[in-house]
DNA sequence: GCCAACGTTGGC
DNA sequence: GCCAACGTTGGC
C-alpha cells in the first residue's frame, strides 16, 4: 500500500527544479534518528511532498517518489564530508539514504501560512513539529494539499 | 540577521 | 538518569 510522506530541503542547495533536471537524487546526509526511521520505513513507489525550507514563503512545491528504499548512506564513511560521522561502522552503519525520484511541480507554490491555517491539516507534523526534516503524511493531508496548489 | 524550538551531548 | 549547555533548524 502507497504511503505519504514529506521531506524538506533548503531550494538554494536542491531545489524541486534540480530534483526535475536530475530526474532522481540520493537523499543523503539525514542525521536525525526518527528521520532515519522514517526512511527505512519508506517503499518504492510511494509518494512523497516536496517541501522548500528556509525559503521566502517556504511551503510545498510539488511532489516527489521514493525510487529506491533505505541503503546506507556512504557520506557517514568519508572523512572528507561534513556528514561525516567518526562513530559510524560499516558493519552496522547507523545513517542510511532513500533515493527520491522527480513526478511533479505543483502549478503553484503551497505556502506553509496557508497549511497553518488550514483546520483539517493542524495534526500536521510539519505544523506541530517543524524540525523534523523527513516525516510521515496521513493521505487525507497528502491529497488537500495537492489540490490546494491545484484550486 | 534574529531568535525560538528542540534534538543531542556530556558532566555529574 | 538528569538536566544544563550547546548546536542546528527554520520561520519570520
Amino acid at each position: 500500500m502507497t504511503a505519504y510522506w514529506l521531506v524538506k530541503e533548503n531550494p538554494s542547495t536542491f531545489s524541486i527544479d534540480d530534483l526535475e533536471e536530475h530526474g532522481s537524487t540520493p537523499w543523503y546526509g539525514v542525521r536525525n534518528y526518527e528521520a532515519r526511521n522514517n526512511m527505512q520505513a519508506m517503499s518504492e513507489g510511494d509518494r512523497v511532498l516536496y517541501y522548500h525550507s528556509s525559503a521566502s514563503p517556504p511551503g510545498v512545491a510539488g511532489i516527489a517518489r521514493v525510487v529506491k528504499e533505505a541503503y546506507p548512506d556512504e557520506t557517514q564513511f568519508d572523512e572528507g564530508s561534513p556528514y561525516h560521522d567518526p562513530d559510524a561502522d560499516r558493519e552496522d552503519p547507523t545513517w542510511y539514504r532513500v533515493d527520491i525520484g522527480y513526478e511533479e511541480t505543483f502549478p503553484r507554490l503551497v505556502p506553509l501560512s496557508e497549511i497553518k491555517a488550514d483546520e483539517r491539516l493542524s495534526e500536521m507534523t510539519l505544523v506541530n513539529r517543524s524540525r523534523l526534516s523527513v516525516q510521515p503524511v496521513e493521505e487525507d493531508a497528502f491529497e488537500i494539499i495537492t489540490r490546494m496548489a491545484k484550486g
